[in-house]
DNA sequence: TCTCGTTGTAACCATTGACACTACAACGAA
DNA sequence: TTCGTTGTAGTGTCAATGGTTACAACGAGA
């Protein structure tokens, strides 16, 4: 069981909007990036509907492209993460619905482990926040 | 999308292993843990079977019942975690299979955030291995 | 030796989510 | 008005999860 691909999807979307922000030769369409990720437009539009939606890119109807909503450096690969919507907050783990309430392992079990997932998970998405797309960026362009 | 329920079930059957060795009274058995786990029994013995073949449990046949294949104390989270096989190594994220290698988005993004990715999982498995059952347990009796 | 409870596995089903693809209305600029 | 693009709905395929039934193999105790 893995996390989906949409991640991994959204960090090369960016990439391309950065790309091709800098040289001015492109223009950041759903298809140009659908061309350099290797998916289905439809899919990138998807992608950028929710990075609009949390305000990381910006999408010009009617006319085409996309743009940063703001710095590259203030987009950390953790605003990513959660604008696909990978995790809602705290939630990476899931648990079994039906603990025995009569047992006391099934009562006591959920509030144990569930911190142990929560730490995790924290120490997951600090590492995420730690890496900006301007950091992917520049060692990009290396 | 999230980590599928094994984990958490896991943790739970084997503690609820943990309880029946203390108090003599109860035997580990898939029916007696699907009943504390609210899941069917031949989930449990999928789940006992990857503990078993992990090392960390053995289970009669036959005669029936689980006990531990180690103390407590040297079963950490992350050992569970593995066991079920919820994650190979290094794959917690999935990635885009086909980015286009014509393209130095594409080329190049891959190893670059693979490689942020291999760190967000060892953050989180490095919290995972700090817990081990014991510490579970103990925390349970209180 | 036979019985009985248990395990290990296979088989089948329903549900869910990812992703591909098609189609089309709405939009903005030239 | 035309043309390229976006947003979204609808459809289909595929894989994984988890529930359930069924049954052979096993071990201990009568």
């Amino acid at each position: 069981m893995q996390l989906s691909t949409r991640f991994s999807i959204a960090v090369h979307t960016l990439l391309c909007i950065c790309v091709a922000a800098r040289s001015k030769r492109y223009k950041a369409t759903s298809e140009f990036i659908a061309l350099s990720v290797g998916v289905n437009p439809v899919t990138i539009r998807k992608c950028l509907g929710a990075l609009k939606r949390a305000g990381l890119a910006e999408v010009a109807a009617g006319t085409g492209g996309a743009t940063l909503a703001r710095e590259p450096e203030r987009i950390s690969l953790l605003d990513i993460f959660r604008a696909v919507g990978m995790v809602e907050e705290e939630t990476l783990f899931s648990f079994h619905e039906k603990p025995n309430q009569a047992c006391p392992v099934g009562r006591s079990i959920t509030p144990l482990l569930g911190d142990c997932m929560r730490h995790a998970q924290q120490a997951m998405e600090k590492e995420l926040a730690a890496v900006s797309l301007a950091d992917l960026f520049a060692r990009l362009e290396q």
